[in-house]
DNA sequence: AAGGGAGCCTGGCGGC
DNA sequence: TGCCGCCAGGCTCCCT
């Protein structure tokens, strides 16, 4: 599922079940996933409480107790198509008596983790067709220093993100700024749906130089500021509808984000563009390998 | 050294 | 109906 908005979807859901639980016992199906599970995975999350759940853009960071100081971090990536649901003990029945799920696909639950919060049990079931997502457990003080995390960028949500931001980060570059606003090392959580929703949004060519939209002191432009504005907005308006859902991907609790229905241009080859007066249509092009939707007429 | 493309996987869809 | 090619929300590696 998942850019930012989906992966702090599912942190939401996951955090009532899992902030301040203790992990009874953790399950995984296969050796790997995009990579392989670390070193006695299992064993090392075993009696664990988890302490924090957080974000950091696209990955989950479940923070658990140790015995030494600071313990371990149990991190999660969603890849393409993971997901996570969330299964209840039924309040009758011996405990650890889970509710009978509805028919579904389960060939793909790749890791379960037990837990039990305030003597609730609950089952989290990670879920990944596709596999390119994975877990990984590391020291929390080896955080800052893990190369996936000390090179990402400026998370858009908040207000660290502005135009002067935009300006520092895209200045000289030469690539497009579909590909500048994908790449995770400048600003960080961004995917190819909201990358062209943004794009929109702003008024922007993806194939406009990123380069292009800084001004020759280095000083951001009114074009960094409405990219940084829209960029900020379409994050924020996805996360309060839940995020997207596609295909039948679900939340923690099998309910359905709606943002998908305010795509603007995602999806929409052929139709007419949503800017009033406008009067162009939504054009689909390739680039890096991946889909780019856009208005030729209005965004440059 | 930054930027482009291939590759990793499975599943769903449209076209023939 | 069946098969085939294409496409998919991410990221890393390798090549230029």
């Amino acid at each position: 599922m998942p850019e930012l908005p989906e992966v702090e979807t599912v942190r939401r859901g996951l955090a009532p079940v899992m902030e301040g639980a203790i992990i009874e016992r953790a399950e995984i199906h296969r050796p790997d996933l995009r990579f392989p599970f670390p070193d006695q995975f299992a064993r090392r999350l075993q009696g664990k409480t988890v302490t924090a759940l957080s974000r950091r853009a696209k990955y989950l960071l479940a923070d658990l107790d140790g015995d030494r100081e600071g313990g371990d971090v149990l991190i999660m990536h969603l890849g393409m198509s993971g997901s996570f649901r969330i299964l209840e003990a039924s309040g009758e029945g011996a405990p650890g008596a889970f509710h009978h799920e509805r028919s579904r696909n389960t060939a793909h639950d790749h890791a379960v983790l037990h837990v039990n919060r305030n003597g609730k049990q609950a089952a989290i079931i990670y879920n990944d067709p596709r596999r390119f997502g994975f877990m990984d457990l590391i020291d929390r003080h080896r955080l800052g220093e893990d190369p996936r995390f000390a090179s990402l960028g400026l998370e858009p949500t908040g207000n660290s993100l502005d135009g002067a931001a935009i300006a520092r980060l895209f200045k000289g570059k030469t690539a497009p700024l579909k590909a500048a606003l994908l790449d995770q090392h400048l600003i960080a959580g961004l995917g190819n749906i909201y990358v062209c929703e943004a794009l929109w949004q702003a008024g922007l060519s993806p194939k406009r130089l990123a380069g292009t939209i800084v001004k020759s002191d280095g000083s951001a432009s009114e074009r960094c500021e409405r990219l940084a504005e829209a960029v900020r907005d379409v994050i924020a308006r996805a996360i309060e509808a839940g995020g997207s859902t596609l295909r039948d991907h679900r939340l923690t609790d099998g309910s359905l984000g709606y943002f998908q229905h305010s795509f603007r241009v995602y999806g929409r080859e052929g139709e007419a563009c949503p800017h009033a007066g406008c009067g162009g249509t939504i054009k689909r092009i390739v680039q890096s390998g991946r889909s780019t939707f856009y208005c030729p007429s209005c965004q440059r």
